[in-house]
DNA sequence: AAGATTCTGTTTCCGTCGGACACACTTTAG
DNA sequence: CTAAAGTGTGTCCGACGGAAACAGAATCTT
């Protein structure tokens, strides 16, 4: 009984031992309740104590389906992921642009999927074992590059551009779902302001403008346009480089 | 003595109290030495436990000059992140282009500060207290977007992305700073690809480009191009929308 | 000068955490 | 029918963040 290792567990399913008694948990009963443990409660509050209470068994047992907290927190992260919607660019698809549609689906796909599971974002930090999940969304956004021209580095440099994008977007907004964290922030930078004087004239510029300008429509997205923003420049960005090479 | 809060602790210096002994220790004290004790064994090996043995003190003593952890480690981030360096455009620079190398020079100077200390990036996540310094590099970026023309949301929505590129490339980064974590991936991709079998030959095909193209030169500064790739996509991206502009 | 007050650092204690280990039980192979 | 392998459980450990009570030191008030 080598305990398995993380990569063993995301893409290989070793076959059941044929000896002992049949197991009564497993890792399709275990991750999803934690997902849905984590869903709920945050990270934090994830604890083989409390996954263990929720399936009705104690802590231990869970150590006979995975090594530990880590391995874990690795497989909910794949299936929360999920596998990619189906092919954004037909593979073969060199139309002008396609890449462009191509790309800004891909991004605005998994900006809500990682919204789905904030979490997600605090797990995938280092180096570490890449899920089939994962690869897959990968292996879509290299898809949509195809035919552009663009080194493989390049592909490889713009996916991690564009992931970072939308990773960072979703970690300043997932925290702001709930509640009127909107009227905290605007608290804490009241607050701020008096303490701070005078001595950021242009963050008071930007914020003043922004006030007013977004005073008129009152539903408070804001944090979307700047997905919008992000994806828009960094397209932008890619077609010069894109119309450079051709 | 009622206890501060994170915004007192990063921007009030709140006048010593009148009555009782002096305080054999001081958060320019306690906030360094945490620094480097994360700084040398990582953010997870912090406890106040230990931090407090070097400082030759009891975990609880801390207590009476910091709330809790968090607020600990609030300082940290502020502290750690520094002052920017003296401005990177003089405030009314509107040369041709003038914001384009004040910010690339932002984002390198930002990026070297939080690949010095890899941690901070875990710490800045959420709606939480903005420290002095944190502004401060904030309003730095803002001072190199004046005279471009864009709006006050567009000008913040850049540095959330210049912001959110840099730091999602120091979280990979600096993981694979010691050791021979590189062999580590190769290790991890290739025990993969096995498994995976040819279900990513996009992936595959792009790194394997990428491994031709790279072998000549040995030096593996890769992830380093990952960041000029990333600054020059957002510059010409926003270079085209500042042209739109005027 | 002498309490009274306020702040210091220390000690003790608690609940929770991840995980090691030994154990009893159950299923299958010989 | 016995041996082997695998199951879930109970017990135990060290480390963690933090609450509470406490004794000593420094200042204020009388």
């Amino acid at each position: 009984m080598p305990t398995p290792t993380t990569v063993e567990l995301l893409w290989g399913t070793q076959p059941r031992p044929k000896r002992g008694p049949k197991p009564a948990l497993s890792l399709e009963r275990i991750v999803p309740e934690a997902i849905a443990l984590v869903d709920a409660e945050g990270l934090a509050n994830l604890s083989m104590q409390r996954l263990a209470e929720r399936l009705g068994f104690t802590k231990m047992s869970l150590y006979r389906y995975v090594p530990g907290k880590a391995e874990l927190t690795a497989l909910m992260l794949d299936v929360a992921m999920g596998p990619p919607p189906d092919m954004f660019v037909k593979p073969g698809d060199s139309t002008e642009g396609a890449w462009r549609t191509g790309l800004r689906l891909w991004a605005e796909t998994i900006f809500e999927r990682y919204s789905a599971h904030p979490w997600a974002i605090e797990l995938t930090t280092g180096v570490r074992p890449i899920g089939p999940n994962e690869m897959g969304w990968m292996e879509a956004a290299l898809v949509a590059l195809t035919g552009t021209g663009l080194t493989g580095s390049e592909r490889l440099d713009t996916i991690v551009l564009l992931n970072g994008h939308v990773r960072s977007l979703v970690q300043q907004i997932s925290s702001l779902g709930g509640g009127d964290s909107a009227g905290q922030f605007t608290a804490l930078f009241a607050e701020m302001m008096i303490a701070a004087g005078d001595r950021y004239p242009a963050v008071i510029a930007a914020f003043a403008e922004e006030a007013s300008a977004t005073a008129l429509p009152p539903d408070a997205d804001g944090p979307n346009d700047a997905l919008k923003f992000g994806i828009d420049r960094i397209l932008d960005g890619l077609a010069v480089l894109i119309a450079r090479r051709a």
